[in-house]
RNA sequence: GGCGGCAUAGCCAAAUUGGUAAGGCAGUGGCUUGCAAAGCCAUGUACUCCCGGUUCGAGUCCGGGUGCCGCCUCCA
């Protein structure tokens, strides 16, 4: 079995093969810190878990990095318009991104590097290019010749002599500084609207431009060629063009060798706008009650180059997957004795996960595999054919495989409180006395306050409602 | 206007890449249960958006159409 990923570069899936043996470079364009991080930036962050997630569980040793935008137009737009810092402003929203990629299990990366702190690695990268002739300078500001790569437009498949067909009739070009409208910033000199943002450098008085900041940063973590760089689809026009196109001028090497692109999110079928009312942060889900594991559901059960349609059914649904994963632990956990070891069921189980996965990550055919495992499994627990050693066992993959999909955790443990017990046990004398208009009683006021029971050969078992 | 992607049952969503349609959720019937819950079994004729074409054979390839989405303006 091999890895395979379909690459953005060649539009093929190929099989993977990193630059040295066992070893991934990962970079993943991150967040402009500006603001709440939304659902749809998650599901290409949920993506870039999973790849990384599995990866790993491949036994690769995978180096992660992720930067974070925190200068930029927007960024600077609001300091003008609050006053506030740009640091006061960067810092509160990297916390708050760093939470929230906490809340839907998101590992973090080896490092997060943020543009500001690298703007001596930007500038020495800039002077390469201009040294090496890729550059040129109006007004202070200092702008890459597209002209002067040739491969230009490779990986987006734009043809550059279009794009400028369709681009004349809408853009106007008084508003372009540049010799040609398609040429993107490198260095941007200050101007009053920039406030106290801005590097005294040896480029002038100014600040880096976005595109270079991933080039500058990908490179010192993981050098001038690396194995893998994702992002979302929108990413791919301009900006990872652009990368290729500094990275590849200044280094004279390959870039990237795997280019992963993540297609966007909908919700409920729609774009999402703030005009639309679905527009959706994390916090604003939390907000409805909605179990971060379920979205972690909804946001990675759908192949990474699909459409992702989250909707408020969907979420009920990953609800409804997620308490069958869980009672299907409980249920393995109370096995007692001799009986199946389930070794095969297990292999076989794995092995349909992986074959899902090596193929390009479809997580939906691994999570059918396990689906299919635990209608299985719980067919024999239902003939008392397992033992603790199968139970143990299956237990144990589902914490395998749990390291990629990070939703196979079991419920979390919440200690029943003892006058919850004792009224369980009440309901079970009362069962026992045949009185069970008395033990419905209890379990309905049991109910209500949040608390399932599920009678069972060993007993009754409670859990969270 | 240019370029690209997607369209599979009520909902979500796969299909080893041309070989005769996974899985989950919801629904229905049954077994089990004091009744439930959980679990198991059974159950959907899916004209795979529409119209053509290639092929022994197409969800998968080609052409046309419709719809949605993205990029072309520093939005994952």
């Amino acid at each position: 079995m091999a890895l395979r990923f379909y690459n953005t570069l060649t539009r093929k899936k190929e099989e993977f093969a990193p630059i040295v043996a066992d070893k991934v470079g990962l970079y993943t364009c991150g967040p402009t810190i500006y603001n709440f991080a939304h659902i749809g930036n998650f599901r290409a962050y949920m993506f870039e878990d999973i790849l990384r997630r599995y990866l790993e569980f491949r036994g690769y040793a995978v180096t992660h990095i992720m930067n974070l935008t925190d200068v930029e137009d927007k960024l600077i737009r609001t300091c003008r318009e609050t006053g506030e810092p740009l640091k006061a402003i960067t810092a509160r929203y990297a916390e708050a991104f760093f939470a929230d990629l906490d809340t839907l299990g998101i590992k973090r990366a080896d490092a997060y590097p943020a543009a500001t702190e690298h703007i001596e690695e930007m500038v020495s990268l800039i002077k390469t290019l201009r040294e090496k002739g890729h550059t040129y300078e109006e007004e202070g500001s200092i702008y890459f010749r597209l002209s002067s790569f040739p491969r230009y437009g490779k990986l987006s498949h734009m043809d550059m002599a279009q794009l400028r067909d369709g681009a004349s009739g809408r853009v106007d070009s008084d508003e372009y500084e540049t010799e040609d409208a398609r040429d993107f910033a490198l260095w941007k000199a200050w101007d009053e609207t920039d406030g106290e943002v801005y590097w005294e450098t040896e480029l002038g008085k100014g600040r880096p431009g976005w595109h270079i900041e991933c080039s500058a940063m990908s490179m010192k973590y993981l050098g001038a060629s690396f194995d893998i760089h994702c992002g979302g689809v929108d990413n791919m026009f301009p900006h990872h063009e652009n990368e290729i196109a500094q990275s590849e001028c200044a280094s004279g090497q390959k870039f990237v060798n795997y280019w992963l692109h993540c297609a966007h999110l909908v919700v409920e079928g729609k774009k999402m706008s703030k005009s639309l009312g679905n527009f959706y942060t994390l916090r604003d889900l939390l907000e409805k009650g909605i179990d971060p594991m379920a979205i972690r559901w909804v946001l990675a059960a759908t192949h990474y180059r699909q459409p992702n349609n989250f909707s408020f059914d969907a979420l009920e649904a990953a609800n409804q997957s997620l308490n069958r994963i869980r009672d299907f632990r409980l249920r393995l956990a109370e096995v007692k004795g001799e009986g199946a070891a389930l070794e095969e069921a297990c292999k076989k189980c794995e092995d349909a996960f992986m074959t899902a996965m090596d193929d390009d990550l479809n997580m939906s055919g691994a999570l059918a595999a396990v689906f299919e495992f635990i209608r299985e499994v719980n067919k024999e627990v239902d003939a008392g054919q397992i033992g603790e050693a199968g139970a143990r066992n299956a237990l144990a993959l589902l914490d395998r495989l749990n390291t990629v999909t990070g939703v196979f955790s079991p419920t979390m443990e919440e200690a029943v409180p003892e006058e919850i017990l004792a009224q369980v046990q009440a309901r079970q004398e009362a069962r026992r006395a045949r009185d069970f208009a008395k033990a419905d009683a209890i379990r309905d006021a049991l109910t209500a306050a949040g608390w399932v029971i599920e009678d069972t050969s060993e007993g009754a078992r409670v859990k969270r409602l």
